[in-house]
DNA sequence: CAAAGGTATGAATATTCTTTCAAATTACCG
DNA sequence: CGGTAATTTGAAAGAATATTCATACCTTTG
């Protein structure tokens, strides 16, 4: 059943980024109305290989979130088609050091950003963005091929 | 016993963030070894203040993090024993082109960085930490006098 | 000083989560 | 098509974690 995982998994992104849950078990009643029942077994296994994990939010409550939203207020605050961005979003790469400069239009540089940060680049420390700049911080010794075929190349 | 507790909490930060622990006998282990013996029901407690969370790093095992560049609330009480932290923790501070090499003591270097991040200084566009380095990234033009003095300068 | 109110803590308990194990399903390959 | 390996899953068991409850301790205020 392959394809019920796979789709199950992206419905739990979808539940999990959209509400604040707790325990396992409201998100499993939360799959279940969705269509999807299964048991707070499968779940466990499910955010393990999302890497979905159980943080604290502001009121203290213990909320289950995706690595993305804590990556998230790195660099901007709002989620477009994030993913076609990047595609068409880089303009220019050039290396400096154990940096990368990434070019993008006027004003999509947190979006692209925050696409790459999602990609979790072996190799990549991290990311800043600028307005239309990002700056990559590398890894010493990061292969530059390695990295910008990551850059460039279509997530997932 | 608040001094004891805000130490306390120092230490958890600092093991955290040097080894990978998955559970909090462990890292109650830890913590008797460093001088500080306590239960696994006062670390729960401390990790949900410190908002320490249990994460899934590259191996999928499950490992304690601290939240890495997340910028969140200064919680009070816990706020205050970072910025004496910040206080003494920078060594040196280095410019170069956009880009700001601050050195702390090992082990002390995402710490202080979190301070940073909670400062929100202008012209900081953002900070990565390794071990014992800060790079902090600054916006073009920004006046090196004016960030030197928000890095080494205590805020209030 | 005494009483009141708050914080910190440990022991025990309740809750939640992970993993084991066996069964079922699905993919792979001749 | 078989047959075998790999994946997925649920139930139950086993860990790990959060919380409850009672207590100690500290701080303030009258």
């Amino acid at each position: 059943m392959r394809q019920n995982k796979d789709t199950r998994l992206e419905v739990i992104k979808m539940i999990v980024s959209s509400q604040e849950l707790s325990t396992q078990e409201e998100l499993m009643t939360e799959l279940q109305t969705a269509g999807f029942p299964t048991t707070q077994a499968t779940l466990s296994r499910d955010l393990k290989q999302l890497r979905i994990s159980k943080g604290h939010n502001e009121q203290g409550r213990y909320t289950y979130m995706l690595p993305s939203q804590q990556r998230y207020q790195r660099v901007s605050d709002t989620h477009v088609a994030v993913q076609n961005l990047n595609r068409m979003g880089v303009i220019s790469v050039k290396f400096s050091g154990n940096l990368a400069v990434l070019r993008t239009p006027t004003g999509y540089a947190s979006h692209v950003a925050y696409d790459l940060d999602c990609k979790e680049i072996p190799g990549v420390l991290g990311t800043i963005a600028g307005d239309d700049t990002i700056l990559v911080i590398l890894e010493e010794g990061a292969n530059r091929e390695d990295i910008l075929n990551q850059l460039t190349v279509q997530p997932q």
